[in-house]
DNA sequence: AACTATTTATAAGA
DNA sequence: TTCTTATAAATAGTT
């Protein structure tokens, strides 16, 4: 949209991903509150900037990790693989994460 | 866009809900792997039909659980609140997911 | 940040 | 659900 049409490839010109980033973020934005409302769905957009800002958009009714483990429970043909994965990036997240609360105390508390 | 101005709210006819959703659910995806594209952005987008059915945009160069991590990572102000909703939301993810993954021993391995 | 020519998305209908 | 078309909305290049 706009005065010609764009070829959808990295955009070379740094502050032009910025511009953008910026102008077509809003655009996005606006998409995906617009769904999550006219259709009533849990709805969640991520997204970093160029500069890696990070933008999330959650749906009204959404909350962030129950989305994601809705996610991780569907798709049933690739439970057994996607179950693995998960652990997989779990661990990774916690070692990230855990840095002054510890797991094992925190998984045996549940 | 269309033949009238839409009011932004939940349609109340579900197959209508239906029909919008398969609309724009293309022109989101559309507009999210552009962007990621575009500006070579981290971009996770994850949304559910009217009727539960997931659809998942991870962009290119993205991993899904990678860039939830490293979400979780940043917002420093809130760093510490986050830390602490992250490893509650885990430990439910872990519970649905784990049904045949001893999480202590897996958690061990690494 | 605002403008505007143009492209794109989409609401309604078939 | 897929196609068509009138119209609304997004946006690329510009200022």
């Amino acid at each position: 949209m706009g005065r010609v049409k764009l070829k959808i490839k990295k955009l070379e010109n740094i502050s032009g991903r910025h511009v953008t980033y910026s102008k077509r973020r809003s655009g996005i934005l606006k998409k995906a509150k617009e769904l999550s409302i006219l259709c009533d769905i849990d709805l969640i957009l991520l997204m970093f900037s160029p500069s890696g800002r990070p933008t999330i958009c959650v749906g009204d009714r959404s909350n962030l990790e129950e989305v994601i483990a809705k996610y991780a429970q569907q798709t049933p043909q690739e439970r057994a693989k996607r179950k693995l994965e998960s652990l997989e990036a779990l661990k990774k997240t916690f070692k990230k994460l855990d840095h002054d609360v510890n797991i094992q105390d925190f998984l045996g508390s549940g």
